[in-house]
RNA sequence: GGACUCUUAGCUCAGUUGGUUUAGAGCGCUACCUUGACACGGUAGAGGUCACAAGUUCGAAUCUUGUAGAGUCCACCA
């Protein structure tokens, strides 16, 4: 038996414990008939990301997850993975070459691939690593990254059979284009930021007049020599004689046409409004409806191009802005500016501001693959937890747009569709596939007729099929069959749509089948004050250098405590000391059993005797034995319950509070007081014994949420073979007979006259030398007898010289006094009593207690309360009534008996 | 503009369907204690009219509405 250190140090355990479990082969999960299978898939994250604070709770969430479920029996699967994250990736390789002054475009395609992954291999993936520190029970054999040979297999066969379906096509939209990162981006990748911009308004001559003019405001200006139109609400009367006429847009000398649309609010600006339709949404539509010409007057990295009048021609887009203004203001067309409030997108990569741009995309279309969705959501196959993102979600799916999935990248999955010469597109697998199809098409097509898209796909599209591509699908095999669908998926709400949405599509439109049955939405973890964690505030922890700090357990349970389902997270390393000083608790429980049992051990030795095997008599059982027993079924009813309601912090909570407040504070130290007191062997070792086989029961229930330390100490309670863990042990299962509430009130009345002495003590000023007496006036013979079987357990833990409990025992004179549960406790002072403190002590209570029952007399004598109260509710107020006035009785007269 | 969340002890937060809650925990604070597991500890204690207002109810921290403050998401923004 290993003997536990003196202080647990995480530090030199977690690597070791970790170890142990890998070399064991204990993560890997096979198809077995005999179990029913539990997958999770971790949400894969970025191949460039390093481990935050958000991926600690979520982690955290999830082992608990699967090694609770693995420990009830199932064969639990975590199948871990990577993101290749297109744009992030991208940028940090490019940043990379760039220190070797190398560019991207000066490379090509072809080498510009080959170094990405030659960084991914050498840099990639450092939180795969990393996610072992926190002790993750992945299934790293099982590991898959975006970009696997498979998973591309399944996005180009995914992309196919839209394609082929009709809901993969290709058009000319205005997207959201990111000019630095030079590729579109979705409308979910846009974060629009509050900014104080200016409205400017600017006059257009009325065509063929010297004098009149229409004015506009617009917030960007540079757009307005794509202008190919004015557009004014068709009611304003402003404006009615202009429509049909046309107007000269300044700078430009391009004469466009005033046109009247409902989309124009009469009440905004000047109620008239410039139509650039290759560079706004809106007036996109605007143009679609009136047919007007699409002028693009940018190029894809936000500057003016040839369609400008020559002087604007290469400046950067800001640029123009403020040269053209200067021109507008000389040639006095610019109005007047106002300061202007709006909120501008930005890449969320890169943080440019995005600039819609008309181009080229691919689209999916998205309502088809909604409605099903929606309906598995609504219908509960999915459960969302919190519920309350049920509603968030429907809202999506019941506005969804179409999805552009193209982006101007070269990391990602190259789309697989080819271009014959005719501009006919045909998509396949590969080239030699594309050219059969072409074929079909136009017999005279060879090899170099056929162009495949230079486009990649958006990283969502790999993404969404991860819950069966991580399986090998399309392939059929045994692990898709049994494995699939996964159980819970743990994530950020933040990605409900970007991901989670998309999961529930695909694997009902590709499998058939819901992806997960439970959605685990992770509160956002936040700074102390209150902040979201991130890398340019530099408040985010480096987690390594707390687990360095405080142990990986520490740091998994406090998270876990202090996040509630659906809330957010306030979180500073200082929490951790709580994690770690229950880690502290548990270790020295343990280390202080081991030694007893140790030097109990000894003592047969010495008296020569053998240590009793399993058949041995049992010690007597006692009042805390049956108690603790209780308490412990109580607490794995409980735990399971939480567990199953996925409200992790109750769960959490729930062990602690049993482990150490019955378990340490009061079971070990009635075991403690026993074992001094015995002077039989054997007894004392059935003690221990049983206070050890709690103990053990206790840290496999623990073991899901601090699974390094209960392994190191499930190792050394006793001999193990070399393959077993307390990972693949069986959960214990709660015995609901042994669950005696009845009891577990006598074992409370116990602990309250233990307290009341202790309270006592504590007020008079009686330090532990001093030697007190201990007298119980008992109402009834039962509760006598709880306390007269308990006398020694009393003595010690209130430091007491004699314990004298009964019925009808007289009043000690002079004795400080309580009550507890209507029966008189009295610790007599001879002498040593200060009335006055006693008095005021029992006057303070008098009259707390009068409070109390002030509310319960109030409430009984409420006649409506008395008619409608249900009869448990009023018996329980009347109990408290009797309650209140027997105990104010006691204490008055014994008050009144220390004044006379 | 639409939706959602939060406001409980000095701080950070629990409190599941209204009544076994006389509103709890951790940290911090006060007093006592190094008693052979643990000072990352033990014992005892102080500290809250549960943001505010109205309502529903016999009964509200809990349900409804409103007000104030904090935050998140969506849409729009010429």
């Amino acid at each position: 038996m290993a003997e536990l250190s003196k202080t647990y140090s995480p530090q030199e355990v977690e690597d070791k414990i970790y170890h142990f479990w890998e070399s064991h082969n204990l993560f890997h999960a096979r198809v077995n008939p005999e179990k029913q299978p539990y997958t999770i898939a971790i949400p894969p994250p970025n191949i460039t990301g390093i481990l935050t604070m958000g991926h600690v709770l979520n982690n955290s969430l999830q082992d608990a997850f699967v090694r609770w479920k693995r420990m009830q029996g199932f064969e639990a699967c975590w199948i871990p993975g990577t993101d290749h994250a297109g744009i992030a990736t991208q940028h940090v390789v490019e940043k990379s070459l760039r220190k070797d002054g190398i560019e991207r475009r000066e490379i090509g395609r072809e080498e510009f691939l080959k170094r990405v992954w030659s960084w991914k291999e050498q840099y990639g993936g450092t939180i795969i690593k990393q996610l072992r520190k926190l002790g993750t029970s992945c299934d790293w054999e099982r590991e898959r990254f975006t970009m696997d040979e498979g998973l591309s297999k399944a996005v180009q066969e995914v992309f196919i059979r839209l394609f082929e379906k009709g809901l993969v096509y290709r058009g000319k939209y205005i997207v959201n284009w990111c000019p630095k990162d030079h590729t579109a981006l979705s409308d979910d990748e846009v974060n629009y930021v509050d900014s104080n911009g200016h409205l400017w308004y600017i006059n257009y001559p009325v065509e063929g007049s010297a004098s009149e003019f229409i004015t506009v405001a617009t917030t960007r200006p540079e757009t307005m020599l794509g202008d190919t139109a004015i557009a004014v609400n068709p009611k304003d009367e402003r404006y009615a004689h202009l429509v049909g006429k046309r107007v000269v847009v300044p700078l430009a000398e391009r004469a466009i046409a005033v046109i009247a649309d409902d989309y124009v609010d009469a009440a905004f600006g000047t109620g008239a409004v410039k139509v650039t339709p290759a560079h706004d949404p809106n007036d996109y539509q605007m143009g679609i409806r009136h047919n007007l010409e699409q002028m693009i007057v940018m190029d894809t990295s936000g500057k003016m191009n040839l369609n400008v009048p020559r002087k604007y021609q290469g400046m950067d887009r800001y640029e123009c802005r403020r040269e053209l203004l200067r021109d507008l203001d000389q040639t006095g067309l610019l109005l007047k500016t106002e300061d202007h409030a709006n909120s501008v997108g930005h890449c969320y990569r890169c943080d440019t501001v995005i600039e819609p741009y008309l181009s080229d995309q691919w689209f999916v279309k998205m309502q088809p693959l909604a409605e099903p969705a929606l309906k598995v959501v609504q219908d509960g196959a999915i459960k969302f937890y919190p519920e309350r993102w049920t509603k968030v979600y429907e809202h999506w799916m019941t506005n969804i747009r179409d999805w552009c999935i193209s982006r101007q990248l070269w990391w990602g999955h190259r789309i697989p569709a080819y271009y014959l010469p005719s501009g006919a597109i045909v998509v396949a697998l590969t080239k030699e596939e594309a050219l059969e199809k072409a074929r079909v098409l136009d017999s005279s097509i060879g090899p170099n007729d056929l162009r495949q898209d230079e486009d990649v796909l958006d990283t969502w599209f790999s993404s969404w099929l991860w819950p069966f591509s991580i399986l090998n699908w399309p392939e059929e095999n045994e692990d898709l069959k049994y494995f699939y669908p996964t159980d819970t998926l743990v994530t950020g709400p933040d990605i409900i749509f970007f991901w989670v949405a998309r999961m529930i599509m695909a694997g009902l439109e590709f499998r058939g089948e819901i992806p997960f049955r439970h959605v685990y939405f992770t509160s956002i973890i936040r700074d102390a004050q209150g902040r979201k964690m991130s890398k340019s505030l530099g408040n985010s922890p480096d987690p390594l250098d707390v687990i360095a700090t405080y142990g990986a357990d520490a740091l998994r349970f406090t998270v876990l405590y202090l996040a509630p389902l659906g809330q957010d997270v306030m979180y500073s390393n200082e929490k951790c000391e709580m994690g770690r000083n229950f880690a502290n608790k548990i270790w020295n429980a343990g280390r202080f059993l081991l030694m007893n049992k140790d030097s109990i051990l000894g003592e047969f030795t010495t008296a020569g005797l053998s240590v009793p095997g399993a058949s041995a008599p049992e010690a007597a059982v006692e009042l805390s034995d049956r108690w603790i027993v209780s308490r412990f079924n109580a607490t794995v009813k409980e735990l399971s319950l939480s567990m199953d309601a996925f409200r992790i912090n109750d769960a959490v909570k729930t062990i602690y509070d049993f482990l150490w407040h019955d378990f340490c504070d009061w079971y070990v130290e009635f075991a403690k007081n026993r074992i001094a007191a015995s002077s039989d062997v054997n007894e004392k070792y059935a003690i221990i014994t049983r206070a050890l086989s709690i103990y053990e029961e206790t840290l496999k229930l623990l073991h899901p949420f601090m699974p390094f330390i209960t392994e190191e100490i499930w190792q050394g309670l006793s001999e193990r073979g070399t393959d077993e863990s307390i990972m693949v042990a069986s959960l214990p299962q709660a015995d609901e007979t042994l669950i005696d509430t009845e009891m577990e009130r006598s074992m409370e009345f116990l602990q309250n006259v233990i307290s009341a002495v202790r309270t006592i003590r504590n007020e008079m000023n009686l330090p532990p030398s001093k030697s007190i007496d201990v007298v119980v006036n008992c109402t009834d013979d039962t509760r006598a007898l709880v306390l007269t079987s308990n006398v020694t357990a009393i003595q010690k833990m209130t430091r007491a010289a004699t314990v004298e409990a009964g019925v009808n025992l007289a009043k000690p004179g002079y004795s400080a006094s309580s009550v507890v549960s209507g029966q008189e406790v009295f610790v007599p002072l001879k002498g040593l009593i200060d009335v006055d403190v006693e008095r005021s002590r029992l006057e303070k209570e008098i009259a707390r207690l009068q409070g109390q029952l002030r509310g319960v007399q109030a409430k009984l004598s409420n006649e409506t309360f008395v008619a409608k109260a249900p009869a448990d509710v009023l018996q329980k107020e009347n109990d408290k009534l009797n309650n209140f006035s027997q105990t104010i009785a006691k204490l008055t007269a014994s008050l009144e008996q220390l004044q006379g």
